[in-house]
DNA sequence: CGTGTTTGACCTGCGC
DNA sequence: GCGCAGGTCAAACACG
């Protein structure tokens, strides 16, 4: 298993930090959908290839195509590339006109729903899972291309090509990938913080903007794994569920997995709040002006690795996940120089794959718990424990 | 010292 | 051309 995630990851290495993950509850199981939704309605379907069909192409998402080794079924990832992805008209109304969606009729299927705004290709995501589903994940693309896709979601999802080449020349300049996480559960010592979920790769904020018609502001995030990457994200709070981030990647990442030691650095902030007097506003990135101050998001380490092997443990009660799981982390096979190796690599992305355990557990009645003990984010504890 | 966040100012694209 | 909104810059400051 460790050598199919490594080779995955040498492979996809230069979009592993588009790996996202999500703990707990990703949204309510019937999500209502803004009203609004303006958008000439597409008149040919265009077939969506399967998987198998493309299976190189996860645009570095190695999870994606790993949760599917991991639990042989269907991932609830929708990964596009090229196209948009919606619901098929006999289960969404577009229009002006709110939208529910609801169960597509089982199969722990996950629902994922956009809508794009007339001219400014402004995208917004809203997802939900039964229950039952294990994926952590929902992510949609907006990129080049016209068609094309690794979705494999029968009949819930079409996908419809531009209409014209402006449009896809459009969409070529402003390639995206949207996903929608459920925002972290801020840890237990710190109950009015907040934190935004980070990914395997380190972000600086650069910037936030209050958006209009949204409660919430914007932060504004570039990659600062390597001097020069262009990568940039940009992460808010859906509009439709507070609960739900919605991260916009743009651009791509043009170096390697981040393996500087000085990344790190100056991420371990235990009171950000403390920043002098010109932390005037409350204001965080993700909340409205009159919520706490946000903690800032932090790159999981060592400890908090180990800490998350231990919370794994401890409740892998699912047979299942125990077996998968050992499997992939023997306990036999880890020796001190273990760690060595994840100094190495600045952050485990096995670590990360683990972290789905949360979405595993949510089905059970005890959901608080499973939120609290194998939350990605709690776990992490993103908003900085150390 | 090198990282981070915060935040006001500035830039840019778009609609009118 | 003007105003608006979104995106970015950069100075100030905090943290380890």
């Amino acid at each position: 298993m460790y050598d199919y995630l490594w080779k995955r990851m040498e492979h996809d290495h230069g979009g592993l930090g588009d790996i996202v993950r999500a703990g707990g509850r990703i949204g309510p199981r019937n999500m209502e959908i803004e009203p609004a939704v303006e958008r000439e309605l597409p008149t040919e379907p265009v077939a969506f290839p399967t998987r198998t069909e493309n299976p190189t192409d996860s645009f570095g998402l190695p999870l994606l195509d790993l949760r599917d080794y991991l639990l042989g079924q269907n991932t609830g990832t929708e990964f596009l590339d090229g196209a948009e992805a919606m619901l098929a008209p006999s289960k969404m109304a577009m229009g002006s006109s709110s939208s529910s969606i609801s169960d597509p009729g089982g199969g722990g299927r996950f629902i994922l729903a956009q809508k794009v705004l007339s001219g400014k290709q402004q995208v917004e995501t809203s997802c939900s899972t039964k229950p039952s589903l294990p994926s952590p994940v929902a992510m949609l693309q907006l990129s080049s291309g016209s068609t094309a896709g690794t979705m494999d979601h029968g009949d819930d999802i079409q996908i419809w090509s531009p209409r014209s080449s402006q449009e896809i020349k459009r969409r070529k300049s402003q390639a995206k990938k949207v996903v929608c996480v459920p925002a972290p559960v801020a840890a237990s010592s710190r109950p009015s913080s907040d934190a935004v979920p980070s990914d395997l790769w380190a972000w600086r904020k650069y910037g936030q903007k209050p958006i209009k018609g949204s409660p919430y502001p914007r932060g504004y995030y570039r990659c600062s794994s390597s001097k020069g990457c262009s990568a940039r994200k940009q992460v808010e709070r859906s509009r439709a569920d507070p609960n739900i981030l919605v991260v916009t990647y743009t651009s791509e990442h043009n170096h390697p997995w981040p393996t500087q030691r000085n990344a790190l650095a100056g991420t371990a902030r235990s009171h950000p709040s403390k920043n002098g007097p010109r932390c005037s506003s409350d204001e965080g990135v993700l909340k409205p002006p009159t919520a706490p101050k946000e903690e800032p998001m932090e790159r999981p380490v060592k400890h908090e690795v180990a800490e998350m092997e231990k919370a794994i443990e401890a409740a892998a009660e699912d047979d299942e996940f125990h077996q998968s799981h050992t499997q992939m982390l023997p306990e036999e096979d880890q020796p001190d120089d273990f760690f060595e190796d994840l100094s190495e690599l600045e952050t485990d992305p096995l670590s990360l794959i683990f972290s789905s355990k949360g979405f595993m557990e949510e089905s059970r009645p005890d959901e608080e718990r499973a939120n609290k003990a194998f939350d990605p984010f709690s776990t992490f504890d993103w908003a900085g424990s150390s």
